[in-house]
DNA sequence: GCCAACGTTGGC
DNA sequence: GCCAACGTTGGC
């Protein structure tokens, strides 16, 4: 079982839309940096948990839990012309990115912002203290539950 | 393969 | 709106 961040802007796509998905399952696509892809691809498993963090916002937090649905498969807006992610670099027998399924599993009653996180000796090593930029990215169970319990 | 120019992310 | 960090592009 591994832990993983995902971003979202809450006003394209955040927990909300996610948790009014039908089932509470919506996909995870869009992303397009190669880093974040080899997560996805690579080592994100169904039944592994995630937070969800809202950015690009005015207080920028961890807002939730969901869990990975499914395997890694391509991503389709990579194949529509009409989308803002369409790749013509891309093509089916060689897909360059990918999109997961995530299940909503919790919206925090208290959201665990950003400018706390920095605050805690435990979670100083965490990538999204390092590396700024990173769309999805692993957590260690410490600081899963860490944050967990600063959420309760 | 290097690197300058440029674009994007994302906190503040 | 600004700007630091950093990823990508493309000429050479």
């Amino acid at each position: 079982m591994n832990y993983w961040l995902l971003k979202a802007e809450p006003h394209i796509y955040g927990i909300d839309h996610l948790a009014a998905e039908q089932h509470q399952i919506g996909r995870w696509d869009g992303i397009r940096n190669y880093q974040a892809r080899n997560f996805i691809r690579d080592q994100f498993k169904p039944g592994d948990l995630v937070f969800i963090y809202h950015s690009g916002i005015k207080n920028p937090a961890v807002v939730g839990t969901a869990c990975i649905q499914s395997p890694a498969y391509p991503d389709p807006l990579q194949f529509n012309p009409e989308s803002n992610y369409y790749d013509p670099k891309s093509s089916t027998e060689k897909p360059r990115w990918f999109s997961v399924d995530v299940k909503f599993l919790s919206r925090f009653k208290n959201p665990v912002y950003l400018r706390d996180l920095k605050t805690f000796a435990p979670l100083q090593e965490m990538v999204l203290l390092k590396q700024g930029r990173l769309s999805t990215q692993p957590v260690t169970k410490p600081e899963w539950e860490f944050i967990n319990h600063l959420a309760q």
